[in-house]
DNA sequence: ATCTAAGCGGAGGAATAATCTCCGTTTATG
DNA sequence: CATAAACGGAGATTATTCCTCCGCTTAGAT
């Protein structure tokens, strides 16, 4: 593959990322390819149907959230602060793509990275609640679907600076609030 | 007006409402008026463009929340108990259809609800914060802006009833975390 | 320097989806 | 019953997104 080929094939993964936490759901290819500087043409030959290009965002996205995640539980001492930070981090590095995904837990395309992903979620709750500094009943999944709600943008016309702040500053409440259950105890949603 | 044309048009406050909360953004016209049993002509003689059907359904949600949110202001004695209820109440009635309204706070269509609406944020927070029993810099707006969030379905494909509960679990969370904060001081947005 | 296969661009036609009009039929109500 | 008010929904219109096609450009090998 020619590297110009290569290059392009690259930035046509890194702008849909973008656009897909701007606009919080699949965009139309043209803005893509246009956003990427490039001709429509580019990217169909790329990436052939809506799915390719998609997957490959959402892989990308997940690539590198996860090994930052597991650098994180490598390095840093407290399990909270695993979790903090590994949360922060992923709104920062796109996770929120994967709410282009409808079955979201589609194995046959990432039975790799969906085995770390498990993996790490595991590693990273379990080691808070094994501490005790978080609520008894905290699973992998509130963290998932938190993050992804996080992620998404408001459909209020904020902009996007005020937008990422404010994201991140609820989001440290809601951490709070799961090392210091106050409220009546909530129902447990199994699995 | 005639009786049943009265009531086909509340039907379809009703219905728009229903389908926002649903698909979390606006639904199209003939979908509204196939959920509400009706033909597409009714629905356009009822609200001939677009702003008038959505308006009426912000309108009407907007009414119920404020009014049963003033009734908790007056009726529960615990400064932080009215914030949780009114919350989890706002959500259970709607008020994720102002996640419609683009300008947010576009005076010019509701000058009086709007006040209300002030007001009423003003002295549930007001209060929560004098009490002591939240963090003091919590504004009016984290409480818009969260409800938005959290009253958003997911954009993955949980059946409704779990969207819901799962919903209302992590509004439970950032409570919780709004009275006991334990991360660092979040960067406070001004405004 | 030259060649050429790999890669690019984007006009414009096809497909899809949402909007809205129009008029013949139905029905509430005096 | 009479009739004006209200309804229904087929289908034309408009908007949006998709995607093909082919002539042009350029990286990279020789």
């Amino acid at each position: 593959m020619r590297a110009d080929a290569q290059k392009n094939r690259q930035r046509l993964i890194e702008v849909t990322v973008e656009l897909v936490m701007e606009i919080g759901g699949e965009p139309p290819r043209d803005a893509v390819a246009e956003r990427a500087g490039l001709g429509i043409g580019t990217l169909y030959r790329h990436f052939p149907d809506q799915q390719s290009l998609l997957h490959a965002a959402v892989r990308h996205v997940l690539e590198k959230t996860i090994s930052a995640g597991e650098d994180l539980v490598e390095t840093v001492p407290d399990g909270v602060d695993v979790l903090r930070q590994y949360m922060h981090m992923a709104l920062d590095s796109g996770i929120g793509v994967v709410n282009i995904i409808r079955p979201l837990l589609e194995n046959r395309y990432w039975p790799d990275l969906l085995d770390r992903a498990t993996a790490l979620m595991k590693s990273i709750v379990g080691r808070a609640v094994q501490e005790g500094s978080v609520r008894s009943d905290l699973s992998e999944r509130d963290i998932v679907f938190a993050l992804i709600r996080f992620a998404r943008p408001l459909p209020v016309g904020l902009p996007s600076s005020e937008e990422r702040a404010l994201a991140h500053r609820h989001l440290d409440f809601y951490i709070d609030g799961l090392c210091a259950p106050r409220g009546p105890p909530s129902q447990v949603i199994p699995n």
